[in-house]
RNA sequence: GCCGAGGUAGCUUAGCUGGUCUAAAGCGCUUGACUGUGGAUCAAGAGAGCAUGGGUUCGAAUCCCCUCCUCGGUACCA
């Protein structure tokens, strides 16, 4: 600690170390959600983690200092290179490069982490897993309708319980019908101005800000509590009105929304292909028998902004989580995606139809350790085989070997130290057994095994050392032949 | 980016109207006793110089400023 030289043992902004129970439970998820891929036919592709930084989509910084949001740094041929900020940008860039020889529709999942750079906030970090599935080249709404019954199901296999979870699905065409119902895109022009985000943003945020947050971010602006002031879209009352009134056309079912819906942007060509294709979907998602308890249709849902063109999804858990402060809040989305129809054009010059979701791996991880019981987190610790008498090692290695055979995770000790000592590792790291032959046993023909977990029970009610010494609780001898038969069955006890 | 709260042993904290602090406590850790057994008990012990740099002062963990970092809110979010 005080050691003048030498460097400072810290963790990079942003970044974090997983712990073991962490690591394995976002491996038994990642391989339950990516299996439903399979099932849905998408095949899997590894793409690297660094990419040129063009292909990613991001300009050249100016200067030494790339911009921010990615990782960037020139490589040996000084050209910039970066950290992938999602899985996208490299699907674009591996189907522009073998568009050739991609069967289309080409259907792929990917898993991986992923980095920005970015200010780290509460359950936000620099590094983190994503794990995406795509449709590129069919622009078909059933591909859209597909990915939407891909992200329900891969949240049940995750462990997510239907009513758990809801899918909520809308179209950016809708939303830009409303926009262009509003006057503040023209239908000429239809590309998105400046004024058009801000207003979409602030429809992001109804749920968080509330009806009166939203109307003043699409008037002057508004501050919030801790004295920040968020510019508004400066539209005159009447565009407010009228987008409010598209916030307000939420219906009670599918085809109800649809009718609202067309209702609210029937002036508008965009708009109205926006609701044909939310029907499309209505009947795929029927076919399919995904009803209202697991997709929706909500108007409100506009995700991200730059690069969906027609529908976009997202999946929020429903179960009630309670902060710290006791108040209680919706878990919320920890999956999305839609239909971007532009981004492979970068490459190619062309649109290439896409659509797709993404699951946030650590926001549902967060989500599955308050859902599942927590022993269901909990992995097969190693029985220890102790080394009594450090003469007799091999006979020890001989034990663990047959423990391990028989499919049983085993460690012999390896450290320095006593027999204290090594019951006292053993019992630290939480192994539940320990097997023990010394002298004893050897002259006896036989092993001891100690039921470390049962044992820390015990000792709760006993007093003295002689007790617990001599009498050794929790603890039996079998003949060495039935060793694993006999670990097998106080594991088995174990457990209950 | 902006606003706010903080940074004292591995952890959680006390001290913060300056001196008695070469910094305290609990937990944890190490060693030993109890003589093949983790717990309990008893005994000994290691471990921070108070985020960093500068300033004020005879004197600073305690006051002031910069920076960094953490946490929270907000903004952004491909």
């Amino acid at each position: 600690m005080n050691i003048e030289t030498g460097p400072i043992p810290r963790l990079p902004r942003g970044f974090r170390d997983i712990p073991p129970e962490d690591v394995l439970l976002r491996e038994r998820m990642i391989a339950s959600v990516c299996s439903v891929y399979r099932r849905y036919g998408f095949e899997p592709l590894e793409t690297p983690h660094i990419e040129y930084l063009d292909a990613l989509g991001k300009h050249l910084p100016d200067v030494d200092a790339p911009d921010g949001g990615v990782f960037a740094f020139r490589d040996d041929s000084a050209e910039w290179v970066a950290l992938r900020y999602d899985l996208t940008a490299p699907l674009a860039r591996y189907v522009a490069e073998h568009e050739k020889d991609i069967v289309f529709p080409y259907r792929r999942y990917q898993v991986g982490p992923v980095f920005r750079l970015e200010k780290p906030g509460p359950g936000r970090f620099r590094e983190f897993y994503q794990c995406d599935f795509d449709t590129v080249g069919a622009g078909s709404p059933a591909a859209d309708a597909e990915a939407c019954c891909a992200l329900a199901d891969a949240l049940e296999a995750a462990g997510v319980e239907r009513g758990g979870y809801i899918v909520k699905i809308n179209n950016r065409k809708a939303l830009n019908g409303a926009l262009e119902a509003a006057g503040v895109v023209s239908a000429a022009d239809g590309s998105a101005s400046d004024n058009s985000l801000v207003v979409l943003r602030a429809i992001d945020k109804l749920d968080r800000v509330g009806m009166d947050g939203v109307i003043r971010l699409l008037g002057e602006g508004r501050k919030d509590e801790s004295g920040d002031f968020t510019k508004g879209a400066g539209l005159s009352n009447s565009q407010i009105d009228s987008i409010v009134k598209y916030l307000r056309a939420s219906g009670s079912g599918r085809t109800d929304v649809c009718d609202t819906l067309f209702e609210a942007v029937k002036d508008s060509e965009t708009g109205r292909e926006g609701v044909s294709e939310l029907r499309a979907i209505h009947d795929m998602l029927s076919a399919a028998g995904f009803g209202e308890d697991r997709a929706v249709f909500d108007p409100l849902i506009v995700r991200g902004l730059a690069y969906y063109t027609g529908p976009v999804f997202e999946a929020a858990l429903t179960f009630e989580t309670t902060d710290e402060r006791g108040e209680k809040k919706q878990f919320g989305s920890v999956a999305g995606g839609g239909r971007y129809d532009t981004l492979v054009e970068r490459f190619l010059g062309r649109k290439v139809p896409a659509t797709g979701a993404s699951i946030g791996v650590d926001r549902l991880m967060s989500a599955l350790k308050q859902l599942l019981p927590p022993d269901a987190s909990a992995y097969s610790a190693p029985v220890l085989v102790t080394a009594m008498d450090p003469s007799l090692m091999p006979e020890y290695q001989k034990l663990v070997f047959e423990i391990r055979s028989a499919g049983i995770p085993a460690e012999l000790f390896t450290g320095s130290g006593g027999f204290r000592k090594q019951l006292k590792y053993a019992d630290r790291r939480n192994l539940p057994l320990a097997v023990i032959c010394g002298e004893d046993e050897l002259n006896s023909g036989t092993v001891s095994i100690k039921d470390l977990l049962l044992g820390r029970e015990l000792s709760k009610d006993i007093k003295d050392r002689a007790a617990w010494v001599d009498d050794r609780p929790a603890q039996i001898t079998a003949p060495r032949s039935e060793l694993v038969a006999t670990i097998k069955r106080m594991l088995s006890d174990n457990i209950k």
